[in-house]
DNA sequence: ATGTTC
């Protein structure tokens, strides 16, 4: 059990005071039920939250959303800002090793009346078209040496100018689908050998191309801005930078720790490695983990790409054009101005989530604040939200990412062999197209917190606002 | 998350 003192200060929010080694307050939002969650599990994931307070140069506070749980070193859903100034660090246990994960939504012309009867051709096409599972590839692309630099350094750019993707769909990435200061050279050839072949592919785990209907519309002014109806198709993408990144990270571990020793950085947990921002172990950290960014960016535009043609050969040509709404990241380390100060946001499992005015969200959208996609489980629902100054003043303009694991792998395995899941989810009306069972099985909706309850907690705390609720009608998986 | 333990 965790032997902190948690002061609520709302109904939604906590705060964990500064105490021993921690250099500023822990603040983590949570449901009344989520609350006792946290507690039950032996606030594992808190004392990770107050690990990273310790960590030097963090601007106050350290922050944790509803789907916080442990990960490796910081916790999944947290947020941690840390200024140069003031000897700030980096740290790859804050980013996570599935850089620049995020996700991805399409929204077509057409109705969920006008999907039933092609659905099954559908799941077919996209399944075919995007290769999904451990290892998968796409070797039609694969990566040469004269490629590596143009696609580490332009990201999504890279793709739309091989023809993947439209002009348009750049305006509707974070950061316009490239993360500056990338450093191609700073990548591994072992990094570049394990993601040359995997620009294009979803992989396995949580990972997923859903297909979904607009099932609820919340808030139907900021719904029409984001160009939502009920009763709409729409697309999800879930993935990152796959081998790649993952080998990003790995090398950079042992580095990390090194860097921490000659620093003289104390760590609470060796997973926290971490070097000054402005040394050259966080220099070069940084300048690889852009470009790992960059590789997922453009992976997600390259599956939309194959979406599309997927829907094409469904549909016919020109049926559905399948606009980009938004693509975001919730693993990364970016520049961001906040309080007038220029800080390093470390987010790991959490959403930016920028609120109305602010110049980095799409002029169209602005007036509203900036689309945030929350994926659920592929039985339930995902939402749209949108960032809100509430974020801003609180969260370093963050909110939540997903739902939370509640069951372990091998618990909710046990569970899927007991009904089969993917006639399960036929019932319902959607259909699972997946490469292994066992991943179907690890991520059954009851291995799932209830995203809703996440939404619940985020918007009552006035860190978003709900816009509209999607249900899925087709899952592609690894 | 991950060529699911180089």
């Amino acid at each position: 059990m965790i032997e902190v003192r948690i002061e609520r200060e709302g109904r939604y929010r906590y705060r964990i005071p500064r105490h021993g080694a921690m250099r500023v307050d822990a603040i983590f939002y949570a449901s009344p039920a989520i609350a006792r969650d946290l507690e039950a599990e032996g606030g594992q994931a808190l004392q990770q939250l107050v690990n990273v307070a310790t960590l030097p140069g963090i601007a106050a506070p350290a922050v944790a959303l509803p789907d916080i749980h442990w990960g490796y070193g910081f916790p999944i859903g947290g947020v941690a800002a840390f200024d140069p100034r003031k000897g700030g660090v980096v740290s790859p246990g804050g980013v996570g090793f599935d850089i620049n994960c995020g996700v991805r939504l399409l929204c077509s012309d057409l109705t969920r009346d006008d999907l039933e009867p092609r659905k099954e051709a559908l799941a077919d096409a996209l399944f075919r078209l995007v290769p999904a599972g451990v290892g998968s590839e796409r070797r039609e692309l694969r990566i040469g040496a004269a490629d590596w630099p143009h696609l580490l350094t332009r990201g999504a750019r890279w793709a739309v100018e091989r023809g993947l993707g439209d002009p348009d769909d750049l305006e509707f990435i974070e950061s316009t689908g490239a993360l500056p200061g990338a450093e191609p050279d700073r990548v591994s050839a072992r990094a570049l050998e394990r993601g040359g072949s995997q620009l294009g592919t979803l992989g396995s785990g949580n990972h997923f191309l859903e297909v979904q209907y607009v099932e609820h519309v919340y808030d139907p002014e900021a719904a029409e801005v984001f160009g939502l109806f009920p009763g709409q198709v729409t697309v999800l993408i879930h993935t990152g930078s796959r081998g790649l990144g993952h080998q990003v990270c790995q090398d950079s571990v042992d580095r990390m720790l090194a860097a921490a020793r000659r620093h003289g950085i104390e760590l609470p947990d060796r997973q926290l490695a971490a070097a000054p921002i402005e040394s050259p172990e966080g220099q070069a950290y940084l300048g690889a983990m852009a470009a790992a960014a960059n590789f997922a960016f453009a992976n997600r535009q390259v599956i939309t790409a194959y979406a599309r043609e997927a829907f094409a050969r469904v549909f016919g040509p020109g049926s559905s054009r399948l606009r980009v709404l938004y693509d975001l990241a919730h693993n990364n380390a970016k520049w961001e101005e906040h309080g007038g100060r220029r800080v390093l946001v470390h987010r790991k499992g959490a959403t930016r989530a920028f609120g109305p005015g602010h110049p980095d969200v799409p002029a169209p959208y602005r007036a509203v604040g900036q689309p945030v996609l929350v994926p659920g489980d592929m039985g339930r629902y995902s939402y749209v939200l949108a960032g809100t100054a509430g974020a801003m003043a609180e969260t370093f303009g963050s909110s939540c990412h997903g739902a939370g694991r509640r069951l372990s792998r091998s618990q909710a395995k046990k569970v899927a062999r007991k009904n089969d899941a993917v006639a399960a989810l036929k019932r319902q009306g959607i259909l699972v197209r997946a490469a292994t069972r066992a991943t179907v099985d690890e991520e059954i909706p009851e291995a799932y917190k209830d995203v809703a309850d996440v939404v619940e907690a985020v918007e009552g705390a006035g860190l978003g606002r709900r816009v509209a609720r999607l249900r899925p009608l087709i899952v592609v998986k690894g």
